[in-house]
DNA sequence: TTTACAATACTGCAGAATGCAGTAAAGTCA
DNA sequence: TGACTTTACTGCATTCTGCAGTATTGTAAA
């Protein structure tokens, strides 16, 4: 029996309800969006198709390419009834694996120099990958999106992704200069700033948004 | 030989390195702080530590409540060591899995309302997780936090999730309000808000900081 | 006070996912 | 024509997850 369809199956399933392409074709459509939302290894990405067939909600067929042939996944019928009936149903919470957050809950373990270039790291990745979207989204103003008609979805999509990454370079120039008042890592405890940062947590108030000197 | 040190190894030798804990506690620790930053399985947590022993990074002792007897893990000074070292190296880039988000993506295989009903769920998550963060860390100027001496660190590990949280119900309400006018989720494309959106993005502005007849 | 039910405190196992090494053809530029 | 990159995968060991199962401890009603 084939084994059961995962929520990565349907991502590959969604993929493969826009066209039809190679496992190969896959990967890298996926670098280019679907990693935003459900970050998969490139591994998977071979191996789902595979299972799309065997449950029937796609098919394989070979093309040929000089020597070398490869394999196009095609959805069947059952497979947009299937991606349909999955869409009705209710999304798993989301989650984030941010190794650069463990550096910080575990600051006291190293030096305040070793926790800035850690959410460095983390504030340089999100500028890179901000910088990519806007480009490639700007060009889509000049008519550059492969599928045309599906630019009011991957646009409302990117505007997650731009306001996510824009997040998390505020928040690191804030947590920086936070950081940067700390003589140590360890064993400071309830400090002034601290408190007034709770003060508008209890205010709600972004902590963001609002003059250093408030602080 | 004992299998090698992954990340989520270095996240259970960081709770070890704030107090010893049984297994079962740090399961508990892992659900209330962790989980924001390295979301991992219940069944992870319960191995990790024997592994760290197999590493020498801990010890581990055991009590006895009753009939019952229970571990307890220990970091060791080997333990202190690999985990500072550990703090010097570059995090792994950030990841965010958000299933409501691979249904934006692939909209157009299901209604409207099934988007809508989508990114509820997803604004509703999170509002009850900004709900649960904001209290326990307001409980913090009554003195409530189990290692004051770590309060610092907690509560600027909190703004990072309050404000995550705060960016997710609010991009959802955009978000919405675009779906709102969409009649039907297929084949829109380049519409005139969208165009908007890709007006601001190119400016540099927030779609979420402008009063909605901007678009 | 016994009894039912929830919470505590885990382990085993099947299956899902990852990382990495390996393979080989096609393209490309010098 | 030779070296190097890109395309296009597969196999395997290891890691991680979900779920079912077990057994003790605590607790509140009958």
């Amino acid at each position: 029996m084939p084994s059961r369809l995962t929520t990565s199956s349907y991502a590959i399933l969604g993929l493969l309800a826009i066209q039809p392409w190679t496992a190969y074709e896959l990967t890298q459509q996926a670098t280019r969006s679907l990693r935003f939302a459900w970050p998969k290894s490139e591994r998977l990405l071979y191996s789902e198709p595979k299972k799309l067939v065997e449950h029937g909600l796609a098919s394989a067929h070979a093309e040929s390419v000089g020597q070398r042939s490869r394999t196009v996944y095609t959805i069947t019928d059952e497979g947009r009834a299937s991606l349909s009936a999955w869409m009705t149903t209710s999304p798993q919470p989301a989650a984030l694996e941010a190794e650069a957050l463990l550096r910080l809950l575990f600051a006291e373990n190293g030096s305040t120099d070793d926790l800035i270039a850690a959410l460095s790291k983390l504030a340089d990745d999100a500028r890179d990958l901000h910088e990519q979207i806007a480009g490639i989204n700007v060009g889509y103003l000049d008519g550059d999106h492969p599928f045309p008609e599906r630019t009011h979805l991957s646009v409302l999509f990117a505007t997650f992704q731009l306001e996510l990454f824009d997040l998390i370079v505020r928040w690191v120039d804030f947590a920086k200069s936070e950081i940067d008042t700390w003589p140590t890592t360890a064993g400071l405890g309830m400090t002034d700033r601290t408190e007034a940062i709770l003060d508008s947590i209890k205010e709600r108030r972004s902590v963001l948004e609002q003059p250093p000197q408030a602080l």
